[in-house]
DNA sequence: ATAGATGCAAACTCTTTGCAGGTCG
DNA sequence: CGACCTGCAAAGAGTTTGCATCTAT
């Protein structure tokens, strides 16, 4: 759901709320599976479906530069995630899904700058390991997108 | 360099150590850069002018899949790294550039599992933030590869 | 009215694969 | 000698871009 400050966000810089924008951003932060475009495409179409692939592509582009989405590259390609606030994020090696993880209480190391000179901005931990159902015998086991 | 225990692993799975895969790993062993494959493919070819791009990327692939190197996904294509052990990142958001940050004293956040029922194989903190370079008025800007 | 956005198709970049010939052990 | 590996070229997959048309403000 869009609020009335993402919308003037939006607007403060010149930009317009269209309505494959506006689906798309909707889209993004009704799931919590770190969509791929392909993903967030297929299921724009559900509600327009004259949208184009390179429209899914040039708004999720610009919404995670203007920061209402983030954006993540994966082995398969850029995921986007429509969740902002600060988490970690847990991959299963055997099924390719990305889960958030609520992050710990303490977070910044703030050790890191005065070691080495870096600004840091941002910081998060990914895990990896297996997933609830990779790790039964007989469970999901192919990346599935 | 290639040790002795990396050629035995090598050939204890039926699998040879050729003139290129020795270039390769050596290349990508002997940067800190996070090099892409292309990056690499430059290298090995002053070592080796006639190899060509797509024995490169099946042997960093195959590598990676042996434990030789670990490999990443950025923005703009594959990286890999030749640091085995654990170790944290910081890339800067300005240039790409990834440093390795030595990790934490304390590691694994046991609690993790507990809570979510994943089986946590391996865990890694991401820095973001701006290199000293890109910090300088009139730095480095633009992404370099 | 008009700058910004869209749809379509073509172009691009990165990566993988088929195959004939070469090489390590 | 035989299985593995390589170079080349072509194919794939994901993403970006040029352009005429459309639309939000």
């Amino acid at each position: 759901m869009i609020t009335n400050k993402s919308i003037d966000t939006l607007r403060d810089r010149g930009l317009r709320l269209t309505r494959p924008r506006r689906i798309i951003l909707d889209v993004v932060r009704a799931t919590d599976a770190h969509p791929t475009a392909a993903f967030v495409y297929r299921r724009v179409r559900r509600r327009l479906p004259r949208v184009s692939l390179a429209t899914v592509y040039r708004n999720l582009r610009m919404l995670a530069a203007e920061g209402f989405l983030a954006e993540r590259a994966d082995t398969a390609g850029m995921r986007f995630d429509g969740n902002i606030g600060p988490h970690d994020h847990f991959t299963c090696l055997a099924c390719g899904r990305i889960d958030d993880v609520p992050a710990p209480a303490q977070r910044t190391d703030r050790r890191l700058p005065a070691r080495t000179g870096f600004e840091v901005l941002d910081h998060r931990t990914e895990y990896y390991g297996r997933c609830r159902v990779c790790r039964r015998p007989g469970g999901r086991s192919s990346r599935t997108r």
